[in-house]
DNA sequence: TCCTCATGTCATCTG
DNA sequence: AGCAGATGACATGAG
């Protein structure tokens, strides 16, 4: 405006500069200088028409796809299924025509086909990119030839990962069709049931996903064959969304990753067992050898049930093994019987069981008297997690996690499944100990409080003092720290006291148990002394029978027993006196 | 579903 | 009076 105004002396430089400025505000608008050109929007136009002819070519190869592909199936009258007809089908032959523009956007605002996610998989992943990581190890039907994970043919396979946007609905798409995601579910009951051999009718509708699925590689190369070349790789890819524990998450990585995605990644993520297998062949070791470990990883069987569970979304999404997976904890070594920082075998955690306030923490949160468990369990709600879960969330993403997870598969302990050992009862009471303690730890921790809980507990009085005074502590820090004190003291304690009753307990049945014996024998000894006695009764009675009958007076008559007794003194003298006397003897 | 056992925790007693 | 330990009682979880 500033400009119009000016001399006209200077309109010919002042109408470039005008048109140059409106030129310039048009562009801030959105609007480029091309706009303006005709020529400009004639190759536009011409373009848009290129592009078009393109999209319908594009849509005839895939109607002949789709066409082929029926051909290749036969529909089953009983089940209604396509099955794979037994003539061995052709591969390879739609690889070269597979277009890798990865335009999507013509499916967007319809739903797709089952079909159609397949084409649209098999654009993503065309066979003739052999960075897929997965399938050559589970595929032997792969030609030696094929360069496996080659570094050469890592930037060719990035370069498919294409169009972010659009390839995220396709995803999205895609993973929400529930015809595949009942193929998917169906596939992975197959393997848990570890029928070893995929049923024929989940196999006509998906002849390829039993490759992908560990455990099912030894299936027939016939049926490998049943299956176009691009739906191999189409799988692969719907294969770590099938183990995704969010589907929609994971399909939208795909495409983030894009830029920096290697298939070792990729492998790593999904198939951490068979990596570490692959990767113990070198690089540079020729087809042939490859072709061996393949064969080899085919042949074994390296996945079971148990590696798929670990594949299930609970575990891939936290990275860590299901809760009912026991964390190796920290004891504290409250127990008698335990030691201090000895870890327990894993269990599940129960391990999905999200450590929630047990019924103890919720009688503290009741408020007891004296406590100030509720203030701070309020003050800082807590989902308790076990300390390795804990640990982890504080040091590493889920990202991280997962990559770790992947990249370490051995170190991942076997039992983090929760099925390497029957869990018997102590280590349950053990675990549940450890879990209880763990607690205390992770309120120690919420409060942050600097004083491991085996100090709070087993320091002298006077170090925990002086521990204490070391410390600015608030009050519910203080509180915390009476109370896991007490806690732990009493733990103790009550172990202690049980101990000892058991002890008691143990020790009064053994006395009563000498006691019985005792009494038995005092029995017996009196049953013995009793029959004695009677015995030698009865002998001194005959021998007084004896003794007084041989007995005479001066008539040579002998003496009546009713007047006369016979009585011996200690000496063993024995006199006779007449009983009269005797009596009168005992009166006076 | 009920019972038993082991354990943790609290309240109270005791030295 | 305060503390630590002992112990009874109760709750809970697992088998």
């Amino acid at each position: 405006m500033m400009e119009i105004e000016m001399p006209k002396m200077h309109q010919s430089q002042q109408d470039m500069d005008l048109i140059d400025i409106l030129w310039r505000q048009d562009v801030d608008l959105g609007a480029g200088r091309e706009v303006f050109d005709f020529s400009f929007r004639q190759k536009e136009v011409e373009l848009r028409r290129q592009r078009e002819q393109e999209e319908e070519k594009r849509q005839q190869r895939l109607q002949d796809q789709e066409k082929a592909l029926l051909a290749q199936l036969q529909l089953d009258e009983e089940t209604g299924e396509f099955v794979p007809r037994s003539l061995p089908a052709q591969t390879n032959t739609t690889n070269g025509e597979i277009t890798q523009n990865g335009a999507f956007a013509e499916h967007e605002g319809d739903a797709l086909s089952f079909d159609e996610c397949m084409q649209l998989l098999a654009e993503t992943f065309p066979l003739d990119e052999p960075a897929e990581p997965a399938p050559p190890c589970l595929d032997v039907s792969v030609p030696p030839s094929t360069d496996l994970m080659m570094p050469a043919n890592i930037p060719a396979f990035t370069q498919n990962l294409l169009l972010p946007g659009s390839l995220d609905q396709a995803w999205m798409e895609l993973l929400s069709l529930p015809e595949l995601q009942q193929c998917l579910n169906m596939q992975m009951q197959d393997t848990l049931n570890m029928d070893g051999f995929v049923k024929l009718s989940g196999e006509a509708q998906n002849p390829s996903y039993s490759q992908y699925l560990p455990g099912m590689n030894h299936l027939s190369s016939a049926q490998t064959e049943v299956c176009p070349p691009e739906y191999i790789n189409t799988y692969d890819g719907s294969f770590s969304n099938m183990v995704s524990p969010n589907l929609s998450q994971m399909s939208l990585n795909v495409p983030d990753v894009g830029a920096e995605f290697r298939p070792e990644e990729f492998n790593e993520l999904f198939y951490p067992e068979m990596e570490t297998k692959v990767n113990s062949c070198p690089l540079t070791c020729d087809g042939g050898h490859m072709v061996n470990q393949l064969a080899e990883i085919a042949n074994d069987p390296p996945v079971n049930p148990m590696d798929l569970q670990s594949f299930s979304p609970g575990n891939f999404s936290s990275g860590k093994p299901e809760p009912m997976v026991e964390f190796a904890d920290s004891d504290s070594g409250l127990s008698l019987d335990s030691s201090p920082h000895t870890s327990s075998p894993g269990k599940s955690l129960n391990g999905d069981e999200s450590f929630g306030f047990s019924d103890s923490d919720s009688e503290e949160m009741d408020g007891s008297p004296g406590s100030m468990e509720s203030d701070y369990t309020e003050i800082f709600p807590l989902v308790y997690l076990t300390d390795e879960a804990q640990a982890s969330l504080s040091e590493k993403s889920s990202a991280e996690q997962q990559e770790m997870k992947a990249k370490n598969p051995k170190t991942e302990p076997v039992e983090a499944s929760g099925f390497s050992k029957p869990p018997f009862t102590k280590d349950k009471q053990k675990k549940r100990s450890e879990a209880r303690l763990s607690r205390d730890e992770q309120r120690a921790k919420a409060l942050q409080i600097p004083l491991t809980v085996d100090m709070i507990i087993n320091l002298p009085v006077d170090d925990f003092n002086e521990m204490m005074s070391k410390h600015q502590l608030n009050e519910a820090q203080l509180a915390l720290i009476r109370d896991i004190r007490r806690r732990g003291k009493n733990k103790v304690a009550a172990q202690n006291c049980r101990k000892r009753k058991m002890e008691n307990i143990v020790g009064l049945e053994y006395e009563l148990d000498s006691l019985k014996e005792e009494k038995e024998r005092l029995k017996k000894e009196k049953s013995e002394r009793s029959t004695s006695l009677r015995e030698m009764k009865h002998q001194l009675s005959t021998l007084y029978q004896e003794v007084f009958g041989m007995l005479r007076d001066e008539q040579g008559k002998p003496f009546s027993p009713n007047e006369y007794s016979l009585q011996h003194t200690a000496d063993g003298t024995v006199f006779l006196v007449p009983r009269l006397k005797k009596t009168l003897v005992k009166n006076n």
